[in-house]
Parts: structure tokens; C-alpha cells; sequence
RNA sequence: GCACCCGUAGCUCAGCGGAUAGAGCGUCGCCCUCCGGAGGCGAAAGCGCAGGUUCGAUUCCUGCCGGGUGCACCA
């Protein structure tokens, strides 16, 4: 399929060339021309606004440049008109046989309605989720999987050939706390007597009782004198699954698990510590060098740690590499592991961190560049916290567990409003991506559970549905679209087909600034379209005349194709029933 | 205190330097309900404040005000 956008751009580039070469304008180099739909119907399908921007190199009025760049745009099937506007806008109409000819074209793309080229022959990884396997998973970190899975999804509609990556870390302190909970919690449950380690070592969660629980039914009393480490394995097995399984509910998988503890073993994160130091950027000291009376005081009687010179590179305080103990921080095998991924050639690495860990990328980025590696190949999305409500409050529901706050409470939340799970699946990734990331997002309970035209996701769907019922009413009453005449549609199909076009516009920038959120609005808007339509539009109603019904059967049959195409990229369900 | 994010309609949010700033919910009014599990049409209502850059600023820059998050030899 066309990028329309990027043709138009084309033709307008052609044009002020030949404008050049018959001396209408002026030479100057030429710039980017960007095309969008404009706001208004009348202002035609598509704009260009580069004459206005041209005004000052070329030494003319907007309007005369826009004029003259118009008198030699070449002409194009899919062009009916070229209009110019005040103040020096050239505007597009799109040929309505065009239009419906792309009927066809976007029945025969199906699921690969505006696949791209973009990315073609390139690999991007994106890394999401990647909690450590020592409690479900939070809401907080639903949002990041979602939106991780969309740009994964909206980077293969581009052309990229993508692997989505789990980081994880089983050795650390949490995870021997961990392990240690879990055996407290299996003696207890064979009625031994036990200490109870202190808070701040301790899963209190309702889930290690379980665990317990199955654990003496499978090996009896054969733990009774093990230390953490059976526990620990035990746990994180569970948990893992316990993770992936929720994490399948909302469809997302990953192809790749990476142990951290892999970079230890390889040895890679002390190559990368060594080769940070041949260059020069880490330095052995018990303080910073650059540290303040505050961090003096701070520091108080620690022996010498190895520290990552970042103010070299504009952070505003030095980062520890190797602690005083010779143990390294989080931040040395997080370098390696970005090493890594940049060596596994990959051309884009997405990173999707919650807000939290906000300032933890720009060490890695610094750590990469250094290493001579392209810190740009890694982009990093933060996103921000997520708050639930419910009747205009913010809702931290009790449950069984005490705190509202894991995707399989929320889940559960709303298939107890008699939703079911897959409506519920929906609504939580709908909900949790059609927000741009750098923003707070509140979840509406009410809304998600809403089966009308005030839920987004009910109202989107329900375009496929509506759809969908027709074939199958089609079918009852014999009607087929078998040998349509596309060229019988009207004003009203166009008007949609139009805004189906625009998808492809909308998984390019999606691809190009990692913005799958767009994906989101545009399910909407194509809805919004759709709808209206809908009403008039009718098919097997007695005062259709044969051919139209085929033909707008036809149309149908596109508009399905391209709801079930924007659902799958959002990670959806495309129902044929309500 | 420093860093990052956010202030757009009553609420939740779009708006990638360009034409008259858009949706959904809520409110008010109207229509349909013969491929239907609440569909459609319309109305009122808004860029936190002050400077700056620009032919043009909701968008970029600076300062202020207001809200959130993070500031470990934790991960």
C-alpha cells in the first residue's frame, strides 16, 4: 500500500525542482516536506505547508510559491485536484476512483494491511516487563509490558525483525530473602516452631503460604533441614510461571529470559568494568572526587570503591561501579548487559522503564558511548505510575492479599462485573496504552467494565462485531460480494476508506518515535468514522438494489479487514459477537 | 535543595512550529432502533502565569506558580 503522505511529499519535491529548472522559484535548497491531513474536509485530504516555511529563502510571498510549486506538480492516479489556499497551503484531493479501487487492495493485504519497509532487514530487540521473579506482577509493571508488547508489535508492522527480552536477576539479596520466606513459611505450615526474620528480609505476601502449602504436600517433611537455597528455587519457579501466566492472560510472551547472573559467569561485566577502565572513565576512592561536605559526611568510614566517572559526561555526581566490598552495584552488570545486546547486533534496543528507575538509563547510555558503542541504538521509554479508580476516587482496594495493585487483581476485578476474561484482557491493554507514557495514568474501573459506546474498547470492537454480523446475515439471506463493482460506493464509504489510509501514516511515526499509543487513538478515530456510517450504509435492506448490497458488502468486508489488522496491533481480540 | 515528568473543556486525555485547538465521559436538546447486546445528530465549555525566539507558539527557550516521581557503596 501507498504511504500517501510520502508520495505527496514526493510530488511536491519533484515539483519545486522543476520550478527551479524553469526559473519559477528561486534556487534554494530544498527542504523536508511534511504532509498531513489537514483539520478541515474542505481543506482536502492532504497539505503541504511548505511554502509558507519558504517564504524567507525564496525571497516571495507563501501564496506565489504555493502557486508556482502547484503549476508543476506532476499528476498522479491517486490526485484528482491540487487547490492552493491562503496563506500558501497547497492542498490534495484524493481521486474517489482511487479510493475505491484501495477497497480491494486492503482486502488482498488482510493482516498485513500497511506492513512496512521501514525496518526491513534491520533487528530490534525491545526489553520490558523484567521484574525479578519475587512477587507477581504489579499493575505498574503491567503498563510497561503493554506498552513494550505494542512497540514490539507496531515495530514488526514496520518491518523489523523483533525480539522481545526479559531481564532478570535470581541471585541477588531479594531472591535469598525470598528463599528464606518460603522455607519460614513451610516450617510453620508442618507446625515447627521458627523465627521469623525481620521486616525488611521478610515476603509477608499471601502467595508464600500457598507455596508452602504445596510444597509439604509434594515433599512432606524432606525440607525440614535445608537451608534457603531448595526455597528459593522453588519459589522462583513458581513465581516465574505465576508471571508468565498472568502475563498470557493480556497476550504477552517473550522469546528471550536473560539472567543477569549469566554476565558473572561469562565474566562479561568485569570486560566491561576493565575496558571502562583502559579508557580511562573509573577511578578507585573511598569518596567521589568531586564529593561535597554532604556526601563526606555520608560516606562516613567506607573503604575504597570503584567509581564511574559521570560528570565527565554531565551527570551531576559520580556512580559507584564496585562497592567497598568488592561486590559490584546494579549498575556495572546493567552496562555489560546493554554490551551485550548492542553486540548481538541489534539496530534499535527499546528499554521500557518505569519512572522509578528514571535515571538509571543515562549511566548505561554513558557507559555505551564510552565503550564505543552507539548509545542512540538504545531508546528508553519511561513511563509513569498508574493509579485505579473508581467512582471519581482512587481506589487501593482490599483484597485477599491487602493491596489492590497486580494484573491478576485487576483482572479479576473485572470479570467479577461479569465481563469476561478475554473483555477484561482488552480493556486493560486498551486502557493502559492509549496514554502517552510520560503521563500519570488513571485506570477507570467503571469505564473498563462499560459495555456501550462510552467504553473505547466496547465501542472499537464493536466496528468489527457489526462487521461480522453482516457476513453472517449476508450469508443467511444468500447475499455474496462475489464480482462487486467497488465503483457503486458512495461519499459515506469513502469517507472511511479515506481514514483507513491514514493507518499506514499512523505505524510509521509509531515505528519511527516508538509511540504505539498511536495505534490506540487511531482505533478510535477509525471507529468514530465508522460508526455513522454504519447507520446509513445499509446492505440487505429492501430499497438496495442488488448490485449496491454487493458493493457495499464489499466495502464491509475491507472495513473488517482493517479493524481486525488495528486490533491486532494493539494486542486485542477482534470478536464477531458482543 | 537537585534532576526528570505533567499543568489544554466540569472530568479523563490527544494535539509531531502552521489554516477556525480536538475526542470520550458528564450536562442539555433532538432522531433512530427493518444487517442491533445502548446506535446516530447537535449545543454550551478550554491552552496555569509572565517574558523570549519566530512571518507564525498549545507546541521551542527562560523564569515563576501548582501536582507527581526519583535522588543509596538497593535492585
Amino acid at each position: 500500500m501507498k504511504l500517501l503522505p510520502n508520495e505527496i511529499a514526493a510530488l511536491v519535491t519533484n515539483a519545486m525542482v522543476s520550478a527551479q529548472a524553469a526559473g519559477d522559484l528561486p534556487a534554494f535548497e530544498l527542504p523536508v516536506v511534511d504532509i498531513r491531513p489537514p483539520k478541515r474536509p474542505e481543506q482536502g485530504d492532504y497539505a503541504a505547508s511548505v511554502a509558507l516555511a519558504l517564504a524567507k529563502t525564496a525571497g516571495l510571498p507563501p501564496l506565489e510559491i504555493a502557486n508556482r510549486i502547484a503549476k508543476h506538480i506532476a499528476s498522479a492516479d491517486f490526485i484528482a485536484a491540487v487547490e492552493v489556499a491562503p496563506p500558501g497551503y497547497v492542498n490534495f484531493r484524493l481521486s474517489e476512483d482511487w479510493l475505491k479501487a484501495q477497497v480491494e487492495a486492503i482486502i488482498v493485504e488482510g493482516d498485513a494491511l500497511f506492513a512496512l519497509d521501514i525496518g526491513s532487514g534491520k533487528r530490534a530487540q525491545v526489553e520490558f516487563v523484567s521484574a525479578n521473579p519475587t512477587g507477581p506482577i504489579t499493575i505498574g509493571r503491567t503498563r510497561g509490558g503493554i506498552i513494550g508488547d505494542s512497540t514490539a508489535r507496531v515495530l514488526e508492522a514496520a518491518g523489523y525483525t523483533v525480539e522481545r527480552e526479559y531481564y532478570f536477576n535470581n541471585a541477588g539479596r531479594q531472591m535469598r530473602n525470598l528463599g528464606n520466606s518460603l522455607r519460614v513459611r513451610y516450617l510453620q505450615a508442618l507446625g515447627r516452631e521458627v523465627e521469623v526474620p525481620p521486616a525488611d528480609e521478610f515476603y509477608q505476601g499471601e502467595y508464600l503460604l500457598d507455596f508452602a502449602a504445596d510444597l509439604v504436600k509434594e515433599r512432606g517433611e524432606a525440607l525440614v533441614d535445608a537451608d534457603w537455597q531448595p526455597f528459593k528455587d522453588y519459589a522462583e519457579k513458581r513465581m516465574f510461571d505465576w508471571i508468565k501466566q498472568s502475563l498470557t492472560r493480556i497476550k504477552i510472551t517473550h522469546d528471550v529470559f536473560f539472567n543477569e547472573n549469566s554476565l558473572y559467569e561469562s565474566g562479561a561485566i568485569w570486560t566491561a568494568l576493565e575496558e571502562l577502565q583502559e579508557r580511562g572513565h573509573v577511578y578507585k576512592a573511598a569518596l567521589p572526587e568531586n564529593a561535597d561536605d554532604e556526601t563526606r559526611a555520608e560516606a562516613g568510614g567506607k573503604g575504597e570503591a570503584v567509581w564511574f566517572r559521570t560528570t565527565a559526561f554531565g551527570d551531576d555526581k559520580d556512580r559507584v561501579l564496585v562497592k567497598s566490598s568488592g561486590e559490584p552495584t546494579y549498575t556495572l552488570p546493567d552496562i555489560a548487559y546493554h554490551m551485550n545486546k548492542l553486540k548481538r547486533g541489534f539496530d534499535i534496543a527499546v528499554n521500557i522503564l518505569g519512572a522509578d528507575h528514571g535515571t538509571q538509563y543515562k549511566i548505561v547510555q554513558y557507559a555505551v558511548g564510552a565503550l564505543g558503542e552507539d548509545p542512540s541504538k538504545i531508546r528508553v521509554i519511561i513511563n509513569q505510575m498508574v493509579r485505579t479508580m473508581r467512582d471519581g476516587k482512587e481506589v487501593r482496594m482490599s483484597t485477599r492479599r491487602g493491596v489492590f495493585d497486580t494484573l491478576d487483581d485487576l483482572i479479576e476485578e473485572l470479570v467479577s462485573e461479569r465481563i469476561t476474561p478475554a473483555a477484561a484482557a482488552d480493556a486493560v491493554r486498551y486502557f493502559m496504552l492509549a496514554r502517552t507514557p510520560s503521563t500519570h495514568l488513571t485506570f477507570d474501573l467503571d469505564l473498563a467494565v462499560s459495555q456501550s459506546n462510552e467504553n473505547p474498547v466496547y465501542y472499537i470492537q464493536n466496528a468489527h462485531v457489526r462487521c461480522a454480523g453482516i457476513f453472517r446475515e449476508a450469508t443467511a439471506r444468500g447475499v455474496s460480494d462475489d464480482g462487486a463493482d467497488v465503483r457503486l460506493l458512495g461519499a459515506d464509504e469513502l469517507r472511511f476508506i479515506r481514514k483507513a489510509l491514514e493507518l499506514g501514516e499512523v505505524i510509521e511515526q509509531a515505528a519511527r518515535n516508538l509511540e504505539a499509543y498511536r495505534v490506540a487513538f487511531y482505533a478510535l478515530e477509525l471507529a468514530q468514522t465508522f460508526h455513522p456510517i454504519y447507520d446509513n450504509v445499509r446492505v440487505l435492506h429492501s430499497e438496495v438494489l442488488p448490485e449496491v448490497a454487493k458493493a457495499r458488502l464489499r466495502f464491509y468486508r475491507a472495513a473488517r479487514a482493517v479493524f481486525a489488522r488495528v486490533l491486532g496491533l494493539l494486542g486485542m481480540n477482534a470478536p464477531e459477537y458482543m
